[in-house]
DNA sequence: ACTCCTTTGTAACAATAGTCACTATTTATT
DNA sequence: AATAAATAGTGACTATTGTTACAAAGGAGT
């Protein structure tokens, strides 16, 4: 449980305390979907380890990436969701095995009133949400594919630490709602233009 | 200011009185930029009357509409913002004659511990607001400039409670960050689809 | 009525993105 | 080794959106 305490240092003792006493830890294989859209939520998680990934559902079966959990993060739309006593309005996946606390539902209105850094969490959690998902917005409103590849690309790449994107043209389509052969071209012409090196189910960037 | 009252009942007396010794009361003349993207936040406002645009700006110049505020409604971002101090990441636009009440900013999360009735509202601010932004990003995301102009004109007779929506073309091409020819073509399509009657400066939902 | 300005219509073309069809590689499975 | 499955490359075509250029129509002011 130290592990939370480095994570979580801005949390006062007693909250550690709550938080051990009612959170269960659960670990969760790689790749796997954490949570569905339409869903009802009888939980929050707080990232320890791994990364998630949250998705936007279509009705016809797309699927849009809107941004990254991490170590240390919440997820602002089971909260907001769980507040509101709603279903999932979004899909969760893992991308690495990933370890989260599961805190119930009813714990997390209470400890805002209980606990000024829980409150605290909490609000900072949604608005970095909000800038994120303003972001997101200029993306697609604002940018063609290829700005959206590039960027989809040093995004993933910060997170992961690494420069090498390790996934196929594939699973890049899906997740900006493009289509395989967009994504092939788009990355051919990076490469062309040396800002990538490809390889199989792997990009290295320059 | 029996009209606060009104238009938000949740507001606890206490709280209310500290409104009234505390706000500012001001109206804005239609067409008017009330805050612009970088600019210093000093206040977050309430709508009394009246309603407002809220844009995302891109560097080159292009504008790209969110969603609107209306009576009983408060901006969510100038709230992030004004927590943050941060320069406002968006612009907003009265859209008629509007009559805010300002807020010192330093007062926005000093209600937060005081009146619970002021935590909830900036907490369904900030959730009611997302639910808007999980729309938009679905909008950019999955439909074609149809669909959107077909959503955007109906969400705006919505707001207007009119089914005659009073905009020139060039007008709605500029918040869907489109160009003024895509629109009239669409428009002109809808109208051979009895979808909508087309006017000068104006288009009738049917 | 005449002029000026705004708004709308439209054709032609360009750019971007999506789809279809087929091939070539590499990796996994039997 | 043979076969199957996944991945990637590419050309041709379509659809959507954006751009350019110009014409026509409607109002406002003189």
């Amino acid at each position: 449980m130290e592990n939370i305490t480095t994570l979580f240092p801005q949390f006062e003792p007693k909250l550690m305390e709550e938080i051990i006493a009612n959170g269960v830890i659960k670990t969760i294989p790689a790749g796997e979907i954490m949570m569905r859209t339409g869903q009802f939520i009888k939980n929050t998680m707080l990232i320890l380890e791994g990364s998630v990934k949250i998705f936007r559902e279509h009705e016809d079966g797309g699927e849009f990436l809107m941004y990254y959990l991490q170590p240390g993060e919440a997820c602002a739309i089971s909260i907001i969701c769980a507040s509101k006593s709603e279903a999932s309005q979004v899909m969760a996946k893992t991308m690495e095995e990933t370890t989260v606390l599961m805190i119930p539902l009813n714990l997390i209105d209470k400890w805002m009133l209980d606990y000024k850094s829980w409150y605290h969490f909490v609000l900072s959690t949604y608005r970095n949400r909000f800038d994120e998902l303003l972001n997101l917005i200029d993306q697609v409103a604002f940018r063609n594919m290829d700005e959206r590849l590039d960027f989809y690309l040093k995004r993933h790449a910060k997170i992961h630490g690494s420069n090498i994107v390790a996934l196929s043209h594939q699973q890049i389509a899906e997740e900006l709602n493009s289509s395989r052969e967009v994504i092939s071209r788009l990355l051919k012409k990076m490469e062309q233009r040396h800002m990538v090196i490809l390889q199989r189910n792997a990009i290295e960037l320059i």
